[in-house]
DNA sequence: GACGTTGTCAACCACTTGGTTGAGCAAGCC
DNA sequence: GGCTTGCTCAACCAAGTGGTTGACAACGTC
């Protein structure tokens, strides 16, 4: 499970926690800001973003005692790419599948056997 | 974590079960055939099918003694809607970043205290 | 009807996960 | 120095996960 898109998805598979990325959207914030809204302790909040920083996808600096956690937007371009493609692959067996329907109609039979698992 | 969104990020948290989605991206495809490429039972197989089944990602058919898998690729929408969304946002406050360092360059001096954390 | 094929269900096991509490560290303030 | 504040680390616990094996149901074939 240590490849990062297992991570990242992982990541974002707690509500919790993809509320915390929609947080940190709008700015950058510390584990306290982070945890005010939920009512569970500081502790459980630090390892979310454990989590998230694991993931890639958050960063933290060191401002005196306080650790800012900052959003790493580029690692959403993992998942894009990954979901795009099959997206993209599902949509032309999609539209094969129609040419295949269309072609049946024609002829009135099926071309072979084949046409949904070759 | 029983909201969809979180299962369908869930589901494709596990690489095998990512490949059976890009698999059956090809085409349709029975437990049997999924199940060959990994040295695991078939039992395991029909399980992760079922995750992925709740997900929403997966339906399952009826042929003879055989259940054929087909994907639903729709279900990809709600993820990329949700990734969108907060790409974009983040994109902007960039942006919007970059317009405080222009302004504070032009002054050489910060605006307000403000400008990361809001 | 007996048998092989295809797949599910149930019980179990090792491991992970999300939560808790308690201790402790680092930095600023009195 | 002694205090509070902000946060992490460690140990623990209940629940969930991915895997196993064994039993069994449904269907086609002999």
């Amino acid at each position: 499970m240590s490849d990062q898109l297992s991570q990242v998805f992982a990541a974002l598979a707690d509500p919790t926690r993809r509320d915390m990325v929609a947080r940190l959207c709008v700015g950058d914030a510390t584990v306290g800001d982070l945890a005010a809204p939920y009512d569970v302790s500081v502790q459980a909040v630090s390892k979310h973003l454990k989590v998230l920083e694991n993931a890639g996808l958050v960063s933290r600096g060191r401002d005196a005692q306080r650790r800012p956690v900052h959003l790493e937007a580029e690692v959403f371009d993992l998942m894009t790419k990954w979901i795009e493609r099959y997206r993209q692959q599902a949509e032309e067996r999609y539209l094969r599948l129609d040419v295949v329907l269309a072609a049946m109609d024609e002829t009135g039979e099926a071309t072979t056997t084949e046409g949904r698992a070759p």
